[in-house]
DNA sequence: TGACGATACGGACCAAGGGTCCGGTTCGCA
DNA sequence: TGCGAACCGGACCCTTGGTCCGTATCGTCA
């Protein structure tokens, strides 16, 4: 391991930051009205110690977000069908979008507040590099496709947070009809035979 | 019409605003970097002059939006195919959806600024909510189509500001190629055949 | 044309929030 | 127990969106 041994006030209260902003984003409306300073105050913490700790808003956000994605990341990489690397990709392509929305869903608030507010587009975070990578590798198995990149791309734009949102909060779509809703789109752009309802 | 006279310093003045806003979103890199106070500076005009005018940051973003969509609009409401009401539903979804993409091509960095910074989701706009129903309308027209208003989302989601300012400023993806896969895309959703390469 | 009410102008001003700084404290090792 | 390093935390700074009000301009009516 290369991480130096920290102090351990400072991992208590980067733990302590972390489970307030947790609370705070998931509680609020709207991510925009999540304050550093709230964030601070909740875990019982100066501003320094959390700007040190995470760097700025994009970094807190980040280490948030990275922390609730790794069990998915996990159960893809080395983790049973449909979503481990042995399904095929007719299949493991609708299970990693699947899950990907469900974790949107679970995650409404924290993902909307890294997209928007996080610095600059999504489309530079790293852990989107990472699932359209693999997406994209695995539609380049699946014969008959072409524009593998552009394909994947637009794949995940259809589970875009604000969008998620916009579907639960507006439109009141339940959780289980966009998942159907997101299945058959996926199956209808991979050119599965002819679609059911 | 309903539009009371206005004094004509106002409407100089707001011409102005517009112009300069124009220029300095197209100049700059990133739309952040463009504050109220520079459009003002740049119009020649102080900053109360342009709130009024416009209401707030989102509000002239809106109008110059608007501005440069209305030609589009009226080409898609009652012109000639194939982006006009004559063309049959097969042909009109992917030239709306081309004529979409190619609004956002040439105009990225104002896309882009409302999208991020225009108040709330780009799902509550209202230019949104028109191509939505729009393209849902004709994709109920299409036989075998279910699901057609989340379709529709999932259309148009690929044709995101930011996803699309990724893949030509990033990607370094040429135009004509873009196009293409959109329509590449677009064909496969709607299920038309054996696609080609 | 002169005067007057209404409307617009514009820059000083305000509030909020992200991010920084540094004196004081705590930790952990010898 | 002593000491240097690391950390704490809240006061402070700065940018930026947005407001306010005294002043200038417009347009109309006599």
């Amino acid at each position: 391991m290369t991480e130096r041994k920290s102090r351990k006030d400072a991992a208590r209260n980067r733990e302590a930051v972390l489970a307030a902003a947790d609370a705070l984003f998931a509680r609020c409306e709207s991510p925009a009205e999540v304050t550093m300073a709230d964030v601070a105050s909740a875990a019982g913490v100066g501003k320094g110690t959390l700007f040190r700790a995470f760097g700025d808003r994009a970094g807190l956000l980040r280490a948030l977000y990275e922390a609730r994605l790794e069990p998915i990341r996990q159960a893809v990489e080395a983790g049973p069908p449909p979503l481990g690397p042995a399904t095929p990709p007719q299949d493991r392509v609708p299970a990693l979008l699947d899950a990907v929305l469900c974790f949107k869903l679970d995650n409404r608030r924290l993902a909307l507040a890294l997209e928007e507010s996080g610095s600059g587009s999504p489309y530079q975070a790293e852990h989107y590099e990472q699932w359209h990578g693999l997406l994209q590798a695995m539609l380049e198995q699946i014969p008959g496709l072409t524009d593998t990149d552009f394909t994947a791309h637009a794949l995940l734009a259809a589970t875009r947070a604000d969008l998620v949102e916009h579907l639960t909060g507006g439109e009141r779509v339940p959780r289980e009809r966009m998942r159907a809703q997101l299945a058959n789109f996926a199956t209808r752009v991979l050119g599965l035979g002819p679609l059911q309802a």
